[in-house]
DNA sequence: GTTAGCTAAATTGTAGACAATCAGCATGAT
DNA sequence: ATCATGCTGATTGTCTACAATTTAGCTAAC
């Protein structure tokens, strides 16, 4: 069983990924604490995380506020960045999959596919991620992982697939199609334009700099 | 003055870039709370960012260890992603910078020439990082600090300078003339090759893997 | 001999109380 | 008016005690 900290560090996540604080809003640990039932020692180690992973900003004795996503003009070097870590991992681990990986990674493909067909978009954005978060995984990338999810959790704070749910899905489905043939280049071809295609659109009023 | 939390983060920090303790030793809260004279709850803080920042890896319900430096195949990758998000954010901010910029880089590297003239290596490696952040900083590139000392903790872990420490330093200053005299293309050129010349050597024959 | 289950010690996880710090506002001197 | 100073309420930072979990060693059954 996941501890609190698991739990609570999850599910504001889950809200933040969602959009339901607006960036610069201070969260306050008492706040949370009392919002959860739980003592603020969790909500604090949480917070803490979750600054270290790029979802809230930390500003010393003065709590955390929710962080502003990255400027415009940055995102498609945040996404370049990211492709280049998985492109690199599959690259590495393709050989090292076995049939029990293809089971694991379809496993996160059918989440995908649920929470697109109730066309959830919070609960796709996170089976998304889970989809590559899973491939990752098989491929052996795990001493990545940790820079993959900052850059994750940046594109995260403005997730917006622009095309429809059907087509996000399939999109992962050739994927995983092609990475059970073992078409390496087809792969890699494949993940690279789903990673970086998200991106370059919707322009973002208030995405300004972060305050001090 | 800073919170307990962030000495003993620093303290802790710098022991690992000293490599004082070797790859997979676990690290117990109480024996860094007693050693450091504070409570648990600083420590506990500290190991969760360090682990965040990639030096310690976590273990749920089991604590830390000290995390085993990246393959050896590897470090060339991490330093290139190091080098590109160097050169982004130098390229993106060259102009922004003023004669108070220069002289933030310029105690940055006042610091390093000391600790090459101390020839403490561990001092140097700090000092490394320092004259790289001031850069990143100054060119107001906050948004990828964190990603950024990530890859950074990942080469540190293996942080040996081949060059005499005259020559490192000659290295950082040469970046920094060249920064003045604003000369973009030779300083993203000389600040890259410091980044990935450091790697391809020494083959450090405890890189096994992570083990859960 | 091997293995499953139990027990005890060590360690991490959580709670609640107290101390330190900060932002805002009122107050008063210049 | 403007700036400095000192209060005050709110919030984070730290400590201590206790609960939950894991690990290792022992025991006993097979």
């Amino acid at each position: 069983m996941a501890s609190i900290r698991e739990q609570i560090t999850g599910k504001i996540r889950d809200e933040l990924v969602a959009g339901n604080f607006e960036a610069g809003l201070p969260l306050r640990e008492t706040q949370m604490a009392k919002r959860f039932g739980v003592s603020r020692g969790p909500v604090r180690d949480a917070f803490l995380q979750l600054s270290q992973e790029g979802f809230l900003a930390y500003h010393s004795n003065r709590g955390v506020t929710v962080r502003h996503p990255p400027a415009l003009e940055d995102r498609s070097f945040v996404a370049s960045l990211r492709a280049q870590i998985e492109l690199y991992i599959v690259h590495k681990g393709f050989e090292k999959l076995t049939p029990e990986s293809h089971k694991q990674i379809a496993v996160a493909l059918a989440g995908l596919k649920q929470a697109c067909s109730d066309k959830d978009v919070i609960e796709v954005a996170k089976a998304d991620m889970e989809f590559h978060r899973s491939i990752l995984q098989e491929c052996g990338g795990d001493d990545f992982l940790q820079t993959w999810r900052q850059l994750c959790a940046r594109m995260l704070l403005t997730y917006s697939r622009l095309k429809s749910f059907d087509e996000a899905y399939a999109e992962h489905e050739e994927i995983f199609e092609l990475i059970k043939k073992q078409d390496l280049d087809n792969a890699l071809a494949a993940l690279e334009r789903n990673i970086t295609i998200a991106v370059d659109v919707q322009p973002d009023p208030e995405s300004d700099a972060e305050k001090k």
